[in-house]
DNA sequence: GTCTATATAAGGATAGAC
DNA sequence: GTCTATCCTTATATAGAC
């Protein structure tokens, strides 16, 4: 029996989408060049084109291959929160945060896509934008009405801004932009720690009168 | 009379700071080139390095210009607060946020600078997050004691956590990073409400039990 | 202090053999 | 589908005239 079958098959394309990610992360979409993304991924130059057609379009296919199933895990997540009989702000906030933290730690390199998503807000990027929005926004939009529902005090306009709020507040935190020091603790522990504050600290927000 | 004298002057050297800030909010700092910015600030291509020495001293000369009248006045708007008999969280989030505030809105770029400055929270170059410690770490920590004297109860571990998911928000929300669409409004309108929010929402999440 | 011209390296992308 | 070799553009940086 090949031993080969053992293991599993890493593509080409599969590499170098491993290789975009994390370099995308580490030094942006414009500071990583399509040589250190091949040499990292074991590649040849040209497969980047081959394969890709263009940067700008294995750009986009680092997000797509990882936004389908986050946003199928969060709106999951969503609909078993919902179907319970009640269910809390930090519920649905839980089943929006957990996905892309689980993402992170399950995922080989799913801890640099979340920086790679949070470099994305960063990029007034035309394109980039459009096809975020085009992405996320209708998941976006089932957690929106969900905390509708749990806020029918609160002013739409107001909602949204909140929303806002919390969606660049949860995406800085998760990307561990922050300064706080990590102290004896792993990344993955580091991450855990902040989407659990960030939970709390954003139930009080969106509950502020 | 020269006319000239009626004319503030500007230098080579602002010209390109300005003109390099713009392109660093909009592109990043890799993705904006000295050709962009020397074609932008109408001046020659070798004036870069002989005002800078070098691309990399650029940037931080970008960040060094305005870094330090924003920490001043925040430091400033800070000691006003606590100088008076009682004083609440928001006036202390006010006294952080307005500065930044005012400084995208007289100075001319200023609201470009902001968003500099939040990407360099997405870049995790080790030299450049140095340098926003030295600089910006020594006001942070008058803040972060202000914030202890209005939450006596918060545990500090729990403090710091929220004070950077605070940082984190703000950052996103007067950089402009969100996906609410600005409808009629101006910018700059849509930074004083994204800041009228985000004091609210702040002041709600640091006080959360 | 500002220019032209250029050195030198790195970038994205492709052609064509295998 | 993968390689080598190369085209062409752009990049940072500098040398040297003015």
């Amino acid at each position: 029996m090949d031993a080969s079958l053992n293991v599993p098959h890493f593509s080409t394309k599969q590499r170098i989408l491993d290789s975009a990610e994390a370099l995308f992360a580490r030094h942006g979409f414009a500071g990583a060049s399509l040589r250190q993304v091949t040499a990292s991924a074991n590649v040849n130059l040209a497969a980047v084109n081959y394969h890709f057609g263009s940067k700008e379009n294995l750009i986009n296919e680092v997000f797509r291959r990882r936004l389908d199933s986050l946003n199928e895990q969060r709106l999951r997540a969503l609909e078993a929160v919902q179907s319970r009989k009640d269910f809390s702000l930090e519920d649905v906030l839980a089943a929006f945060v957990r996905p892309a933290l689980s993402l992170s730690h399950d995922q080989e390199g799913g801890a640099g896509f979340v920086r790679v998503l949070a470099r994305a807000y960063a990029e007034h990027n035309e394109q980039l934008r459009k096809f975020l929005h085009d992405n996320y926004g209708p998941a976006l939009k089932q957690f929106a009405t969900a905390f509708a529902r749990l806020l029918p005090d609160l002013e739409k306009q107001e909602l949204y801004w909140r929303l806002d709020i919390v969606s660049g507040a949860l995406t800085y935190a998760i990307a561990d932009f922050g300064m706080i020091k990590r102290r004896g603790i792993s990344e993955q522990q580091h991450r855990d720690l902040a989407a659990e504050h960030l939970i709390k600290f954003a139930a009080a927000g969106l509950r502020a009168a």
